[in-house]
DNA sequence: CTGAAAGCGCTAACAC
DNA sequence: GTGTTAGCGCTTTCAG
């Protein structure tokens, strides 16, 4: 049935090992060489890369687990990782756990059976705890959230400074009413709060903080609450919100309520996407290098396989703040 | 170093073949079986793949040929494969070809070497001709383009309908000079293109079609094009266009020549992405059944698989008109 | 029900 | 340089 290296030994009027060499990098005479490369284009021969791995135990595969490959994030990660990863010859194998921590055990234990070379991994806080006793025979490079335990290389952006720069530049533009809306699962969000928090409380002013489910749909709902007319909460001028779901569904709050941004809202976020350009008077968001961080863990995985136990390390990048126009100066979008 | 199925056999005092039949589901007594699983719980035990695989003969592995995840559209299928997929207890291997003919060539290739259960694939045009001649040895489906072949199961958007649809849509909205903005390389812009030729004769209409390379900045200069002082072209008054990177390029275009939408310009186009609802007045979309797609796909596969010489289906699933404020009435839309 | 043994396709010693 | 051979870790006959 499928043509295995014997039969293109058989044919080449050679031995196994011959073959194996010419598909390898062995010393094999030129002429044989021929012979063989002959016999494969005859036979149409394919390694059998199972075979390959069992024997050779090297899986040259790289497992990617993410919440969600819908996520923008994760999505050009995953280019990255995919990019970098074929350049080197190795595969990848995709996963989404939607943070769902039994989905992401469930995960592990096939990385493991995979026998992968390594892991770029995007934990769950539950599972981000566990980690360290999950016993895991690979490295593995953390991806958005990292715990501070120094356990694993990571890769993270500096979300504390990003969250502080929308805060300082919504405050040098005029607002002091600035609320920040955040997602309640992730990480990222409780370090994007501690910036946020730290730059309000430095520029004088009055956190006003409220944690919500990661979807549009919460966000929306928080709006709509302080328009509600029995409302006691003072009225923000500005949002800052933690990712783009957020992000979105305080746009959708504004149209439906009839709020102008950012007249009546200034409105600030994560996540630098091709519609945030085309929203209103466009959105101001933090850009993250998604391409750099996907190549960042790729290099952190490579230098690990080629020293096992050097320190790990914490490569924390920065992002850029775009400035649209949902957060024009204050008194501007009064008139 | 790593432990193997002959040390649980060890440390439960069976043979490997008992250990085998555990995991598996080979008849066991109660007595060993729980002896063994006692020492795959001690041991930490897990089953090599590349050894099972090699051995069973099934990959149980499905790959994913896209020519990039970040395409949303690409992005919802790999989704749907992958829950699928698991669900079927297997892994899926993804791969992205940027339209490349050989990048495609060589993802083939893998397939073969990784001997993969079957493959949903969306080729371009040049591989997609050259199919039936790569002796793939496994069940494809072919998602998003399809040759006229037949030789392969494939799902697929009814686009002639669906762009029919949408300059049906636009006719009634009262809309006349309506002008096509196609991508010039993928098969679906050729059928949409088709759909549209069609109905603009139907509907009595001078049709007004323009092929682009299928970026953002192409639709924004062709636009652009119209308003040229010199510009010979009558100007249309709404245009449909081909993906959501053209229809994209159209809003920027718009925002930046101060065209309004639909008072300038209506636009209707492809993929009801989350934000299509949030840019201007809303943007009128054909949203595709992208969640279905990826399931009908693998329902394909695992037919396939059932039953290997029956005749090749293509599913043809409808898309959804979603209308927006981007294709008020024409009437309206002018006072 | 259980164990012994063959072998999946390949690479890597080891001989010549 | 080249061939022979011993497994990699597992499943699956085949005996018992």
């Amino acid at each position: 049935m499928t043509v295995s290296i014997k039969d293109v030994a058989l044919k080449a009027g050679v031995s196994v090992a011959t073959v194996s060499r010419v598909l390898g990098s062995g010393p094999v005479s030129d002429a044989l060489r021929a012979r063989v490369e002959e016999a494969v284009a005859a036979t149409g021969y394919r390694p059998n890369l199972s075979a390959r791995r069992l024997r050779s135990q090297h899986s040259q595969t790289i497992g990617l687990i993410v919440s969600d490959i819908r996520n923008p994030f994760f999505t050009a990660v995953s280019r990255a990782v995919e990019d970098a990863a074929f350049q080197a010859g190795m595969r990848v194998i995709l996963c989404n756990t939607d943070e769902n921590p039994d989905r992401e055990a469930m995960y592990l234990r096939l990385m493991q059976e995979e026998r992968v070379t390594g892991l770029i991994f995007a934990p769950t806080r539950t599972t981000l705890g566990r980690l360290d006793r999950a016993g895991l025979d690979f490295p593995v490079v953390l991806i958005d959230r990292s715990g501070p335990s120094g356990l694993y290389d990571s890769v993270v952006l500096d979300n504390q400074q990003a969250a502080a720069a929308l805060v300082g530049h919504l405050h040098a533009q005029g607002y002091r009413r600035i609320a920040g809306l955040f997602g309640n699962t992730s990480t990222t969000a409780v370090e994007r709060h501690g910036g946020y928090h730290a730059a309000m409380i430095e520029h004088g002013l009055t956190p006003d903080a409220r944690f919500v489910p990661p979807y549009a749909e919460a966000a929306e709902a928080e709006v709509a609450g302080w328009l509600a007319d029995g409302s006691s909460v003072v009225r923000p001028d500005a949002v800052m919100v933690s990712n783009s779901l957020l992000l979105m569904g305080v746009v959708k709050a504004a149209r439906k309520h009839g709020l102008s941004i950012p007249g009546d809202l200034a409105l600030a976020g994560f996540d630098n996407e091709a519609w945030t350009e085309l929203v209103g008077p466009g959105l101001t968001v933090i850009e993250q290098p998604v391409h750099e961080i996907g190549c960042a863990a790729m290099n952190l995985l490579f230098e690990r396989l080629d020293v096992p136990d050097r320190p790990t390390r914490k490569v924390v990048l920065s992002g850029t703040c775009v400035v649209r126009g949902s957060t024009a100066p204050w008194e501007a979008s009064r008139v």
